[in-house]
RNA sequence: GGGCGUGUAGCAUAGCCUGGAUAAUGCACCGGCCUCCUAAGCCGGGGACCGCGGGUUCGAAUCCUGCCGCGCCCGCCA
C-alpha cells in the first residue's frame, strides 16, 4: 500500500539513479521503498538488509551510502538520514506546504478522478413481510458508503435493492392477509409490525391444515400471474416498503423506489437461466433437479456438492435468481463490476454463482464480481445481537434509540440547542454513530454493538470527528473572514519573519496530504474502515494542535491565515469523508 | 467428517494480502491541565510471551505447517 503517493512519486527518480549506480535493479529495491513502519523516524524508508546480498556489504553500511548519495539531490525537498540498515526519508515543511496549498485550491481535496466504470451494488435487501434486522443494518449502511465512495471516485453506481419478494412464503402471507382483511393487513404492515404478521401466518401455516392447503394453492395462483392474487401480492410488497422507505430515511442513505429490483423482476429471466446452462452443456440432472456442478465443493459424503437450478417440484432457487441477475447486469447494464454487500455466511454460495456464471459465459474474467462481505453483528456479551425477549432487534426502535440517546447527550452538553436545530443535530450525531461503529472496524468481522462506545464521543467514532468539524466552523464564525480567500493566497508554512510551523502544525499538515491516497485506497478496496480510521487520526491531530496553537488569538496576522488555512482543510476533509460515508457533519453541536 | 473464517494489553480494534526498526489506536486505569478560539478536549504514564508448537528467512503478528478455542457453511430456504 502506498501511501502519501506525491512524496514517493517526488523521490523515486532521485533513489532510481543513485540505485542505477549501484546496479541495483528498480525491480529489486522498488518494492521495497514504502511509508515508514515507525512513525518517528520519517515518512519514507527503505530497508536495505535484502541488498546486502547483491553489495556484498553489510546492511548498514549501504543505507549510510545510499543516504549520502541522494542527500544533494533531496534537500530541495526532504530530509534524510540512516540508521541500522535503514534510508530515512522526511518530507520537509516546504514540500508539505506546496502539498497544501494545492489541497487548499481543489474543491476534490487532491482526490482524482478515476477512468468512470459501471458498478451495480447490490445491497440492503430486507424480505417483504419480514422485519429488518441488523444484519440488513450493516448491508445498508456498508453499501451506502461504497456508492458514495465509488461515484465520488467518477464511477456509476448502479443501486440495486434486491429484496425478497417473491417465492413460496407468498401464499401463507397473503392467505393471512385476506383473514384479517385488507384494510387490517395493510395497517398492521404499515406500521411496522412486519414480524408479527409473518408469525402469525407461519403459525397458522403448521398448525392449520386448512390454512396450509389454501396457501399451497395461492402460490400456484400467484406463479401463474393470477390478477388478483398480484394485486394482494401488491399490497404486501408496497406495505412493507413504505416501512423499508421510513428506516431508509431515517438513515438517511440513497435508496430509493427506483433501486428495487426484487426477485419478483427476474422471474421471466429464469427459464432463460436453464436454457443457457443447458446450451452450454454444464446443466445436468440430480434426483429429479436441474444441477450444475461447480467442483471443488463436496458435501458431507464426500460427493460432489452441486448447485441447484430448478427444484425436483419445477421451483427456483436463489442461486438461478441470482444467474439471471448476473445476465441482466453484463447485458443490459453493461456493468463492469457487480458488488454483493451481503453477509459472510453466504460466501460459498457466491463463490458457487460466481464459478457457474462463469464457466457458462455469463461473465467474463473482465468483469469484477467481488462479494463484499461482513460478519455478524454481536452483542456485548459476544453473540448475535437480539432483543432481551431473543427476537430480532427492530431497526426502527434500533435507530430511534441512537436518536433519544443522542438528545440526552446533547441537553446535558449544550441544553442552548433547542427546537429544529436541536433535533437535527441529534439526528446527525446518533444516527452517524450508528453507521460510523459499523464502518470503522474491517467489515469481514464481526462486530460488538455497543451503544456506549459508538455514543460516547470519545475515541474512534462519529461524534468525536463530528464535534471537531464544529469546533472548526466555530472557529470560523467567530472569525468572520472569507474562507476563500485563505485559499487562494496560502503563504508557505515557512516564512522569512514568522515563527515556523510547530510540531503540532506539521503532524496535522502531514495527515492532511495523506488523505486523498487513504481515501482511494479505501474505495478501491471497498473498506470503510480505512478512510474512518485516516479520519480519527486528522481530528485527533486537530484536537492536539488546537489545543497547543493559538489561532484567533495569535498576533502575527500571517501565522493566523496560516492556521486557519489548516483549520480549512482539515474541516473539508472531515466533511468530505465523513460524507461519503453518509454521515453528516452539523457546523455546531 | 470436509470446507471457510477468526484468535493481537482488562475491553474494543488496526496492522496480515505485498515480511523489516521499540507491535499501533481508542476505551478503561494512574497523574497533570479550564480568568484564554467549544474540557464532547489536551498533555504525560503504566499495561501485550500478537492462541500454542514447529518451519522458511539476515529478519515473522504478517508466509508455510501441525494443534487448540470460537464462529459460520456443507443439495432442493434465502
Amino acid at each position: 500500500m502506498i501511501i502519501i503517493r506525491e512524496l514517493i512519486d517526488d523521490l523515486k527518480p532521485v533513489f532510481s539513479k543513485v540505485m542505477k549506480k549501484l546496479e541495483v535493479p528498480d525491480t529489486t529495491w522498488e518494492p521495497l521503498f514504502g511509508k515508514s513502519t515507525v512513525e518517528d523516524h520519517g515518512d519514507v524508508a527503505l530497508p536495505c538488509h535484502s541488498l546486502a546480498g547483491i553489495l556484498r556489504k553489510p546492511p548498514g553500511e549501504i543505507a549510510n551510502q545510499i543516504a549520502e548519495l541522494v542527500f544533494q539531490d533531496l534537500e530541495s525537498f526532504a530530509t534524510v538520514s540512516s540508521i541500522s540498515g535503514f534510508v530515512n526519508i522526511s518530507a520537509k515543511p516546504e514540500w508539505i506546504s506546496r502539498r497544501i496549498s494545492q489541497l487548499l485550491l481543489d474543491t476534490r481535496l487532491g482526490v482524482g478522478l478515476d477512468e468512470g466504470k459501471i458498478f451495480a451494488v447490490d445491497y440492503s435487501a430486507p424480505n417483504v413481510a419480514k422485519e429488518m434486522h441488523v444484519g440488513h443494518l450493516r448491508s445498508t449502511v456498508i453499501g451506502d458508503s461504497i456508492v458514495r465512495m465509488l461515484e465520488f471516485k467518477g464511477h456509476r453506481a448502479i443501486r440495486e435493492n434486491h429484496v425478497g419478494d417473491w417465492g413460496t412464503p407468498f401464499g401463507m402471507l397473503i392467505e393471512h392477509l385476506l383473514d384479517l382483511g385488507e384494510d387490517r393487513a395493510a395497517t398492521e404492515l404499515g406500521v411496522g409490525d412486519l414480524d408479527s404478521f409473518y408469525k402469525q401466518a407461519r403459525s397458522k401455516f403448521v398448525s392449520d391444515d386448512e390454512f396450509a392447503s389454501r396457501s399451497r394453492s395461492r402460490v400456484v395462483l400467484l406463479q401463474g400471474g393470477h390478477e388478483e392474487t398480484l394485486r394482494l401480492w401488491r399490497i404486501l410488497v408496497d406495505e412493507s416498503m413504505r416501512y423499508f422507505n421510513e428506516v431508509y430515511s431515517m438513515l438517511g442513505v440513497l435508496l430509493t423506489d427506483e433501486d428495487i429490483m426484487g426477485e419478483s423482476r427476474y422471474q421471466e429471466l429464469l427459464p432463460e437461466v436453464i436454457e443457457r446452462l443447458r446450451d452450454s452443456g454444464i446443466l445436468e440432472e440430480s434426483e429429479g433437479a436441474e444441477v450444475v456442478f461447480p467442483g471443488g465443493w463436496v458435501n458431507r459424503d464426500g460427493e460432489p456438492l452441486p448447485m441447484i437450478i430448478r427444484k425436483a417440484d419445477g421451483g427456483y432457487n436463489y442461486s438461478t435468481s441470482d444467474l439471471a441477475c448476473i445476465i441482466d447486469r453484463v447485458e443490459r447494464l453493461r456493468c463492469d463490476g457487480f458488488l454483493y454487500v451481503v453477509g459472510t455466511p453466504q460466501k460459498q454460495h457466491f463463490e458457487m454463482v460466481f464459478q457457474v456464471a462463469k464457466k457458462a459465459g455469463f461473465m467474463s474474467d473482465d468483469h469484477q464480481a467481488v462479494h463484499v462481505n461482513f460478519g455478524s453483528v454481536l452483542d456485548t456479551d459476544g453473540k448475535v445481537l437480539k432483543s432481551r425477549e431473543g427476537e430480532v432487534i427492530k431497526l426502527h426502535d434500533l435507530l430511534e434509540e441512537a436518536i433519544r440517546r443522542a438528545e440526552e447527550t446533547i441537553d446535558e452538553k449544550n441544553p442552548n440547542l433547542q427546537g429544529k436545530e436541536r433535533h437535527d443535530i441529534a439526528r446527525a450525531v446518533g444516527i452517524g454513530a450508528v453507521k460510523y461503529a459499523d464502518l470503522s472496524t474491517e467489515r469481514t468481522k464481526d462486530y460488538v454493538f455497543d451503544w456506549e462506545r459508538m455514543l460516547s464521543f470519545e475515541g474512534n467514532t462519529a461524534p468525536y470527528l463530528q464535534y471537531a468539524h464544529a469546533r472548526i466552523c466555530s472557529i470560523f464564525r467567530k472569525w468572520g473572514g472569507d474562507r476563500e480567500s485563505l485559499r487562494e493566497n496560502f503563504g508557505p508554512l515557512v516564512e522569512e519573519g514568522s515563527s515556523p510551523p510547530t510540531k503540532e502544525e506539521l503532524t496535522l499538515a502531514r495527515r492532511l496530504v495523506e488523505f486523498p491516497s487513504i481515501l482511494d485506497d479505501s474505495a478501491s478496496t471497498f473498506s470503510p474502515h480505512k478512510l474512518c480510521r485516516h479520519l480519527h487520526s486528522i481530528a485527533s491531530s486537530f484536537a492536539s494542535f488546537y489545543e497547543n496553537c493559538s489561532i484567533l488569538n495569535e498576533e502575527d496576522v500571517v501565522i493566523v491565515r496560516r492556521r486557519l488555512a489548516l483549520c480549512d482543510i482539515t474541516a473539508r476533509e472531515l466533511q468530505l469523508g465523513l460524507g461519503v460515508m453518509g454521515i453528516i457533519a452539523p457546523e455546531r453541536m
